[in-house]
DNA sequence: ATCAAAAACTAATAAGCGTTAGTTTTGAAA
DNA sequence: TTTCAAAACTAACGCTTATTAGTTTTTGAT
């Protein structure tokens, strides 16, 4: 007879829902059953009922709680004086290093949210867009005070959230790269680009890529 | 008694695979269970097996053509002789107009390949590993010659391939930006880069974020 | 019209699912 | 040591799953 021991400053209910997000991000979360969960903590299915409430709970947590932490962060980016161009990296930096420490659940917030049951469901969706269009709405601002190029808002977000959380696939494979310089890059390839910019820049006929090798 | 009708220039298990694919999109793979399938198409579920041989078979037959697609492209890629920046804009270009055209089986291909049935699931990942080294390597080169910023090219590949992948949650949501637009916007970010290009070449007398060292 | 193959059907399989009921064990307070 | 609740257990429920077997209908070529 195994028992469930909690996380350190954790209660057990905690210990099953991170041994299930584990669980729920390598297999998704139809393909893993209360048994599963079960056998990765060490007890019997039925026992696990005596913490949670139901399979759908232990989602509900885990994408909810993200959901909150990260629209706490944009609040607070909002409502700081700094450039335009700078609250966008801080929130860049923010959702990387959410992706670096507490990868699971953000993965899982932002890829099997779609199997929250029913009203649930449209709560997250309506959560998603508003902190969307938040976004969007800053990255609209910093254009306008020329910060940022012209580009679509709505494009830019939507690059900017998937890039990041392209991290997943970082954690999976063994984190070939130091944390450290993972954040670095991959904010530099958002914030400044792709493209070798020389001490001189040159007007902005972006797509056509006219330098010669060697300069 | 319905009937299968087959797409035109199609099969029917082609048809199976495309109601299929828009199911697994929807629900996830696990989640979608013949039944489904079959309802969508109108006959019942047993019907189904007279063209495919099993639920798995139709997410390799999904996950491998969608690599195979990107595969040749890549090789292509390789054996023209543009610039390396140019590569990677080619191979942007294709990933997004991939997922503009065919977003149902390369989201599929992207995020359901992790339930392909064992040997097959090493396969895939081996051929996924392959493609982004290739990737980086056609970066890498880029950076030595300068046509690309020094920067981490694991991490660029892992930044470019997420960053389009999110076409999906475009595509989900009732596409607000055509899709030359959404190209564009796209390319230019991974590209250049949201930095603010002055079309004045002096690079100091208006609004720029200087970089913030850590946060 | 005939006949065979293709493709639909119904019925049923064994296995797995989330969850509940009822019972036993555990561990700490009295 | 007794007591009682917390937390584990076993057994089982009703349902769904992918798939198979066996049968009937449809279809197209002769």
């Amino acid at each position: 007879m195994a028992k469930i021991v909690p996380a350190k400053n954790g209660s057990k209910k905690d210990a099953i829902t991170r041994k299930a997000s584990a669980l729920f991000m390598k297999k998704g979360f139809p393909a893993t059953s209360m048994r599963d969960i079960a056998e990765a903590i060490g007890v019997e299915a039925p026992s696990l009922y005596n913490h949670i409430e139901s399979k759908n709970e232990i989602l509900k947590d885990v994408c909810f709680r993200i959901a909150r932490l990260f629209t706490n962060h944009l609040r607070e980016v909002e409502l700081s004086p700094e450039l335009y161009l700078s609250k966008i990296e801080s929130i860049i930096r923010f959702h990387i290093s959410m992706m670096v420490e507490e990868y699971e659940s953000v993965y899982i917030s932002e890829h099997e949210w779609k199997h929250l049951p029913g009203p649930l469901l449209n709560d997250f969706k309506t959560r998603r867009r508003n902190y969307r269009l938040r976004l969007a709405a800053i990255l609209q601002k910093g254009i306008d005070n020329k910060e940022i190029g012209i580009i679509n808002p709505y494009v830019a977000v939507l690059t900017i959230l998937s890039a990041i959380s392209g991290i997943e696939s970082w954690q999976r494979s063994g984190k070939k790269v130091d944390a450290k310089s993972l954040e670095e890059n991959m904010v530099k390839i958002l914030v400044e680009g792709l493209r070798y910019q020389p001490e001189i820049k040159s007007p902005s006929n972006h797509l056509t890529l006219k330098r010669q090798k060697g300069l």
